[in-house]
DNA sequence: TCCTCCCTGTTC
DNA sequence: GAACAGGGAGGA
């Protein structure tokens, strides 16, 4: 499940295959897998890939026109938005790759020199989207207008004015709006190395304890970037390849294994409807 | 602020 | 053949 580190590093494998090439067409296999204030993807066709980067978990590619194409009388993309979601992944192919199973979008990618290839997106559970837009799009996409801020640019002041509220810190660090690009690997992770209990109300957080808790978040996140994220199931970058991450996790997935720490057993429990590890020793309320 | 739904492959 | 995995939308 691609949470920051690893659209990060989607992101940084995917650029060399992309930058510079133009679109020679867009085949969308699942009419569901546009987001609904797309524009058509017919107007992809003959824009040129300027950039690649992230913002939380999103993929955004910069679009431009060709410099010798005429004036259009449409609006034109000038980003092309991905968000992967669960199983999502972009796959560079040769042209004469063909649709999987699960394939929900192919753009075709011609080289300055005129080589075409292909990029898939590929989604088997069928959560992810992509979104052709401009940024007066974008503004209509509240998703987009109430995104939180990037952790590793967040500041410990910063961090604890937008953990307002009762609920639990782990549904906080969960929630877009407060932060962005944190799921449920990196918010059980963080939790663990800043001993923190998920179920602990953020109000209640002393400022020692938000200032250890962001400070592991960032740490975490580092070091699976670091590391070229994890790979559960089906994460892959976009030359194919797993992240290491995994290897490392102290809680996720490590229900009833003992704790790295002291060696008690560690729980399971439900935070905010997700499966959540904790060390209750470790963690305590 | 919490619960359900979307979707499909894997595990029990 | 059911339970589970989970991000975010939408409803209670």
């Amino acid at each position: 499940m691609p949470e920051l580190p690893e659209v990060e590093t989607v992101v940084r494998t995917l650029a060399p295959h992309v930058l510079g090439r133009r679109i020679t067409g867009a085949t969308l296999l699942r009419r569901q897998s546009l987001h609904p204030l797309s524009l058509p993807l017919e107007r992809l066709r003959g824009l040129v890939i300027t950039g690649a980067r992230r913002r939380g978990k999103l993929v955004l590619l910069a679009l431009a026109p060709d410099a010798d194409s005429e004036r259009p009388s449409l609006i034109l993309p000038s980003l092309l938005v991905v968000h992967l979601r669960m199983t999502g992944r972009l796959l560079p192919r040769s042209a004469e790759a063909e649709a999987g199973p699960h394939t929900r979008l192919i753009l075709g990618l011609a080289a300055p020199d005129g080589e075409v290839r292909r990029l898939f997106f590929d989604d088997t559970r069928a959560f992810g989207q992509v979104f052709a837009a401009t940024p007066g799009l974008l503004g209509q996409w509240r998703f987009w207008r109430e995104l939180g801020p990037e952790p590793l640019e967040l500041t410990r002041a910063g961090f604890s004015r937008r953990l307002a509220g009762r609920r639990a810190i782990k549904a906080a660090l969960l929630d877009q709006h407060v932060i962005a690009g944190i799921g449920n690997i990196y918010a059980d992770e963080a939790l663990h190395a800043a001993g923190i209990n998920p179920k602990q109300s953020a109000q209640t957080l002393t400022a020692e304890q938000r200032g250890r808790l962001l400070d592991a978040l960032k740490a975490v996140l580092r070091l699976s970037i670091a590391q070229c994220g994890s790979s559960i199931r089906d994460y892959r970058d976009a030359d194919g390849n797993v992240g290491a991450f995994q290897n490392s996790f102290a809680v996720y997935g490590r229900a009833g294994l003992p704790c790295r720490a002291c060696g008690r057993p560690l729980e399971k429990c439900r935070v905010a409807g997700r499966a959540t590890v904790f060390c209750s020793r470790c963690q305590p309320v």
